[in-house]
DNA sequence: GTCAATGCAAAGACTTTGCAATCTA
DNA sequence: TAGATTGCAAAGTCTTTGCATTGAC
């Protein structure tokens, strides 16, 4: 598999866009994150270590990203959008707290091989999922 | 089955709310629509036969709406959070196929139980369920 | 050198909120 | 009548955009 620079800076080329040191910058943020993320925490994260990246420019960039094939939009909780990797990554289960907002990501093989066995009704091949739950989390129903 | 009406009512008297107005009419709107719905969309549509009913009653009227399970927070598209019924409408999982684009909606008891085993792990209550898989439904898959 | 990309700040879009007036129970 | 609710407008939050400058190829 080819590493995702590899695949953006392809990408970029073929659309005649040009590899910046800022999109270089974010793409190795992006793939430093392993839960999903929104743009503000990524703006945090690439603070951290340069100064030079707006936000304009992260959100100009994230669409990049996605038309790559290398992210993707996922939840949209409390008024933010969230983006995860796509490129590399198997599926998970998003389990929402609708309190406090916090987004776990869980493994999903279980629930893969149920829908499975409902495609085969259909003879629908899946290739990907969007499974998400929304409810209440441990710490939230504890403070109840 | 109880009508939406009734478990409004139900629901406000339980929390000491008040069953006013434009929440009567919030209430008729959302359930005379039969697609997913945003708050620009029941704005215009309610203002088409009554005058009085400002966005922020409707703004605040939504959150009521869901947490008497009438309806829920669907997709959120081009930057509008969109909603949604749940109340007589069971949890489908949508079989959603890349090349026709045609969704099936089929049952998912099993794969909420899948879910709900995950869910214990985390100690996390689920209440609904967003399930979709994409990929290619048996009509396209025979003609490739 | 050319043309895309950036940073900044301003604008935009959607949503939330403070407050005085109003209405339900 | 008490206390919730409303409409309005202002404020908030996230996201997009115009433009002069900078930078990649």
């Amino acid at each position: 598999m080819q590493k995702p620079e590899i695949v953006f800076s392809n990408f970029l080329r073929t659309k005649g866009l040009k590899l910046t040191s800022p999109r270089k910058i974010i793409l190795e943020a992006v793939f430093t994150t392993h839960e999903h993320f929104n743009v503000d925490a990524m703006y945090d994260l690439i603070r951290q270590t340069h100064s030079n990246v707006s936000r304009a420019t992260i959100y100009r960039t994230m669409p990049l990203l996605v038309e790559a094939g290398l992210i993707k939009q996922s939840v949209r909780c409390q008024s933010k959008d969230y983006y995860e990797h796509t490129y590399g990554h198997s599926n998970h289960l998003h389990l929402i707290c609708k309190v406090c907002g916090e987004i776990i990501e869980a493994d999903c093989k279980e629930v893969e091989k149920a829908i499975e066995k409902i495609a085969l009704k259909y003879n629908f091949k899946s290739t990907e999922f969007d499974l998400s739950a929304r409810g209440i989390c441990s710490a939230c129903s504890e403070q109840e």
